[in-house]
DNA sequence: TATTTAGTTTGTTTAAACAACCAACTATTC
DNA sequence: GAATAGTTGGTTGTTTAAACAAACTAAATA
């Protein structure tokens, strides 16, 4: 985090040694399971007694379970080892324009049970009693009678430590106290707060599949109504002094562009985000915005996919825009990989070449040629995945490094 | 580092703690000489009989010395402890156009001796000769026999595990091999390189007095003929995957702006940087570039001091581009400090509240108020302490926290 | 001399590394 | 097809490093 506390010089002992291995075989369990102690020994260098020590004390805790699978190997068949995913379950909610997302996730990531809400106003009051409602019915449904966390996921400034959204745009809300709210409904259960970009980030740090797994450090575009980035450095995600870092869609791409959100103009994400896409389709097909049902993204991308000329070439543009305020990224902190997030994952085929053509045109020393751009991995919404993660980490915070 | 090595999960054992309680104790004392060990073991929390044997240690390798000063104080009076400034000592070069600076500094980050040089050519060859040329002459003078390391900064992107310029646009070299020149002329001492903004911010986090102390996060910011940033998240300096993290100085600020070095067009170098100032000065005084001798922008500012009106304005536009710039980097990344360094500082009466004007025109969400902008405490060149300070991070390597 | 503060010594605790061992399987040999 | 060697997985007991706690010595003031 880059806050503004004071920097702490403070020792370290055994406690943190334990702290340390135990939360490297966590992860390494949950990017490999099932994987056994040998296997986990042999990744970490940490020695066999050492992992014994600590999955027989996860095992007593249960947060893992043991599984003897066939194997056609010599020598004695290993105990593979997993998450207990049914033991412990989260839950999440991602508040965005006239939705409500919420879900019920275990340990693993997955998703057990998910529900939808479209609420009638943007009141924070019904925001927070029908996500609350939300997820007391998903429990019941599926049978769970306790959360150990609830994580909730807001586009805007979010003050993460003391519950209260600064400033959301898209929900119109400013200095809300959404801690208090939530404790009017929900008095048991801790809930965690934090921007959209920075827990899909998160998400994607813990959850993510494949190539994302080799990089420590990645930058997540998330594509939404607006344009968030969430930074991670050192498996760290960024937060910034005033919660406030990451805030690459309000850079500047054209010089007295179009109007944003935020009040100034020509930001990235008057350019990149959904709202402008769909902003720009209107345009060219000369509807105007709301005539009938608004037209959303999804429609945009759909008539993309059925070959209508005006989405295919407006969703190129995207493409192209996102790839000129990646090169900003890139110029900032020069990243080894950058994942994309959002619906436009839909027509990945259409926006990734324009990306990358985007991105030339903003070249910088041909520095831009060795970033991986990749698509998000996670197959649910990264949003609602990091909604769940905030609370899990909540979960392994007695497990949490402190220097 | 954003650097694109493979995701390494290792774990810790009790050496772990030992060096990471040895690098604060190592830490705290050069923040805070002279300090005692129980003041030590108060700050950070470890055992008396702890920071005992780590001192002990230290006190034998020579890195400290004791002293006991007059206390008014009830109790015995502390030993107090500071680092051994005469003991160990390394070379620093930091090459520039048309100049070499070298000094030999202590371990206190104390400049002992320094040197300057004017080379013909902006040949590699005769900036590596001359650079141990100088800095054996300063040996010969100082009466020291040996230097623990050589720090090299130069403004460009520096690929600093294999000792190689990748670009350097102020040196006009590209791909330069400099490693391989210093072994042809210096092959017992180790020598070290970096790009100059990120070493400056290094100097800053190791030797930077006053205020900058209470952070672990900040960037700085470095004004010379180009403009680097350094980046410095939980104490620790961004590198990025190719070497090139922090290069908001090639953000574009202006569309279609001023012509770069880089290449493109409108970059935040091309109007805040000292090449830029003078560039502005001389044209508003009609003074054709190099028509008698170069004008430098010492002597934009020695006008400016002298109450020159052109000068004054000039500089004045130089601090509003740089605030503007600035409102990039709070938007990346929400620093709760951000440093500047350079010639500029020497009228800083006159630019800072430009700065704030800047930052100001390109508002967000009003952030920008709670970042403290503050002048580099550094009093020699911060790129000379920086490159000193790369060789002094080498010392102290055996002390490297690895996780 | 009592009190206070600084620093050391001694014994205890934590946890990791190491080495030897046991467990459970396959492959080979007779 | 039974005995045995080989291979891999996992546990147990011992050693080592380092922090911590408490008792102790040192050196000052009131």
């Amino acid at each position: 985090m880059l806050s503004n506390k004071k920097n702490k010089i403070i020792g370290g002992n055994s406690k943190l040694v334990r702290n340390i291995n135990r939360a490297a075989i966590l992860n390494l369990i949950r990017e490999r399971q099932p994987i056994s102690r040998v296997n986990i020994s042999k990744i970490t260098k940490l020695n066999k007694s050492t992992v014994s020590s600590i999955v027989s004390e996860l095992l007593e805790n249960e947060y893992l379970v043991e599984e003897l699978v066939a194997d056609s190997n010599v020598g004695r068949i290993p105990l593979q080892l997993r998450l207990n995913a049914g033991r412990y379950h989260v839950g999440a909610a991602n508040f965005d324009t006239r939705i409500i997302r919420v879900a019920i996730v275990d340990i693993g990531g997955k998703v057990v049970g998910r529900e939808e809400y479209y609420p009638v106003s943007n009141s924070p009051e019904e925001y927070v009693s029908m996500s609350i409602k939300c997820l007391n019915k998903l429990k019941d449904k599926l049978g769970i009678t306790d959360l150990e966390g609830i994580g909730i996921t807001i586009a805007g400034l979010i003050d993460p430590n003391d519950g209260y959204v600064i400033v959301a745009p898209n929900l119109g809300w400013k200095n809300v106290k959404l801690c208090d709210l939530f404790r009017k409904y929900e008095t048991q259960t801790s809930v965690r707060f934090e921007n959209d970009a920075e827990a899909s980030a998160l998400a994607e740090l813990w959850y993510g599949k494949g190539i994302i797994n080799n990089f420590s450090n990645f930058v997540f575009v998330s594509v939404g109504a607006g344009l968030g980035t969430g930074i991670v450095i050192n498996r760290k995600v960024i937060e910034g002094a005033s919660y406030a870092a990451g805030e690459f869609g309000h850079m500047n791409i054209f010089e007295k562009g179009e109007p944003c959100v935020c009040g100034n103009t020509g930001c990235w994400e008057a350019y990149a985000s959904d709202r402008a896409t769909v902003k720009r389709y209107l345009k060219r097909k000369k509807i105007k915005p709301y005539e009938s049902s608004p037209v959303m993204v999804w429609d945009v991308i759909k008539a993309a996919q059925n070959k209508d000329k005006v989405a295919v070439d407006v969703l190129k543009e995207t493409g192209k825009y996102l790839g000129m305020g990646i090169s900003n990224v890139i110029r900032a902190l020069d990243p080894p990989a950058i994942v994309i997030g959002g619906h436009i994952l839909q027509v990945w085929d259409i926006v990734f070449k324009e990306i990358l053509d985007g991105l030339s045109q903003r070249s910088f020393f041909g520095l831009e040629k060795s970033v991986k751009i990749i698509p998000s991995s996670l197959t649910e919404r990264p949003r609602l995945i990091g909604a769940a993660t905030l609370a899990l980490e909540q979960l392994f915070n007695d497990y949490k490094i402190t220097i």
